[in-house]
DNA sequence: ATGAAAGCGCTAACAA
DNA sequence: TTGTTAGCGCTTTCAT
């Protein structure tokens, strides 16, 4: 791109060249109607000129943006971290490759969330949206699928008033499969942490623990079963102290995040517990961290990048093929085997 | 947002009203000159029917975007992590409250930066632009400057070819700070490990350590200096165990980022060496995971969401008031001091 | 206080 | 093969 220039439009350069407006459009959009040398010209001067078809005019004629809108999760669920980042380059990825434009909008104090949604949908900003972290009630969700909106989620919902696109990852099997796994390993006492947050991603975890323990005689008792407000890092110590300090002993704890499983392995630390040689602790996510947790976490890794990406195919897919286009895709976790877990400790 | 009905346009609008497109386009757009009986009108009508004025329209007639376009770093330097998302979250917060819509794009294997750029700015889809992780050669931010056109950078370059533009975090000064501290702890031997690609906060940072370092007459020698390469997990802990193992043996290890730090930390665990009583540890950014290191690390901390935030109102007067707009900001990093520092070992 | 007309940049339909 | 005409949705003259 040449340092220096201005942007051109299609009329400048139609009058560079001494041709018409439409003339040079066509040869750029590669109609066949055109003959090869004027093509040649055309091109080879829009080159030149660095010209970039302006997207005002592009959507005004089209009726469609080319562009697909992420929401940002609520600032108030700060679990964020590195999730929203690795999705998002995942997403960025894929939408570039594609050839359309991603366009963020995070709601705020000012517009709540459906307040954006119509923003980006009405104002034909987006084609398509992408929506993640589901509520089990999640308004989002329902209204896209309602106004049939083409849209992705990632995660999805526990009854859908409609069919639509998600993709996930099945932490019901994963968690139901960790489950057998740590009973083999002798445990008998669990306990689970997870997020007091109504997300639809901890109620499929959970429910594939607690199944799975109940059909092995080993029902999770509620007591055993912490919930911690979002970043409330004192609050995740508090109920995991509380679960360290049961007597009996839970031999193996379950968190449903890696963020919480820390929180986990620091108050063993402090209460002088050893892992896993006194209880085993396990998370989800993988984040980068997990592998430099004390002792390494055992974790289920969920590969978020390539979520993004696929969930990027996925909104294109569904806005090119309307209805028919209509996805769904559950993703097997895979279970990081670290030094967090292991037998459990002889009574 | 009504469930079910379609976007409406101005002419539908205007068409229930039995008014003019100007009128109901003027009396949405608060202009005097329309009696305060049809405004109502019309206001209620707009609501009712959820409109949302067209981007395109807006776009073509006004000639601006009213969006701010983010470059995503490369996925190659996958640094990113917390980071990126953090940063957006601030930055989307803040962009909403102005009534700004936020564009991101990456380059890809197709387009590269500096085509990705030219197709925000020159297909005028973002008025302004944000960059961070600035290299000390970076491309971007000198056609950004060549050309005049509104950007912020979050970061800066060491020697920049015109105003523009940036917030940064003061790393040249914390390194400077921290030395000293760590001196007056008693620490003579020291060694650095940072990145090996030139970002400039790596620049900054490592000539505060070691210009601090010379005046105190301990010059960082260059055997005590490791570089990684991004990501590169297996390396870094090479160059760490490296490090731990001269003889005599640094005291203080400098990581010019967590990430590294944590590596640090993990490599002194195998090879048995006290945290902070065999060698103190501090690294820099203050990730969400550092508390949760073993011992919870001493690092500094950006504050990378405020950092998004201010860096959506720079853009936003920068574009606003023109080259006039132009702002710098020098925020102080601040020293978490947690665990991983301490007093030199007794030789 | 309102309506009519023009035009933003582009592409699709039609005419030559 | 090229040029002319029209129109996308909106705002901004200008005229009434």
């Amino acid at each position: 791109m040449s340092e220096t220039s201005r942007a051109i439009g299609l009329k400048e350069l139609a009058r560079v060249l001494g041709l018409s407006v439409p003339t040079v459009s066509r040869a750029l959009g590669g109609y066949s109607d055109v003959s090869q040398k004027t093509r040649e010209r055309v091109v080879q001067a829009a080159r030149e000129h660095g010209y970039v078809a302006s997207r005002a005019g592009r959507m005004l004629v089209s009726g469609r943006s080319n562009a697909i809108g992420m929401m940002l999760p609520q600032p108030a669920g700060q679990i964020t971290d590195a999730f929203v980042g690795e999705f998002l380059l995942g997403l960025a990825d894929s939408l570039a490759e594609l050839g359309r434009d991603l366009f963020l909008a995070a709601s705020s104090q000012s517009r709540d969330e459906l307040q954006v949604l119509r923003h980006m949908v009405d104002g034909s900003q987006a084609d398509g949206i992408v929506i993640n972290r589901l509520t089990v009630d999640d308004a989002r969700a329902r209204v896209l699928i309602a106004r049939r909106i083409p849209f992705v989620a990632h995660g999805r919902l526990i009854e859908a008033p409609g069919p639509y696109s998600w993709l996930d990852t099945d932490g019901e099997k994963a968690l139901d499969g960790l489950a057998r796994q740590l009973v083999s390993l002798g445990h008998r006492r669990f306990a689970l942490v997870m997020p007091d947050v109504a997300y639809t991603f901890a109620h499929f975890r959970s429910r594939g623990l607690e199944r799975a323990l109940s059909e092995l005689g080993l029902p999770l008792r509620p007591d055993h079963i912490a919930k911690v407000a979002p970043n409330d890092h004192d609050g995740a110590h508090a109920e995991a102290r509380a679960l360290l300090s049961l007597d009996p002993r839970p031999t193996a704890v379950i968190a449903l995040t890696d963020q919480l499983a820390f929180a986990v392995l620091e108050v063993a630390r402090e209460l002088g517990l050893g892992v896993p040689g006194d209880v085993s602790v396990v998370g989800f996510d993988n984040v980068p961290m997990a592998v430099y947790a004390n002792p390494p976490l055992t974790t289920f890794d969920q590969n978020i990048r390539e979520s993004g990406r696929i969930a990027g195919d996925m909104v294109v897919a569904r806005i090119e093929l309307g209805e028919a286009g209509i996805r769904t895709l559950l993703l097997e976790p895979k279970l990081e085997l670290r030094a967090s877990h292991g037998p459990a400790p002889a009574d």
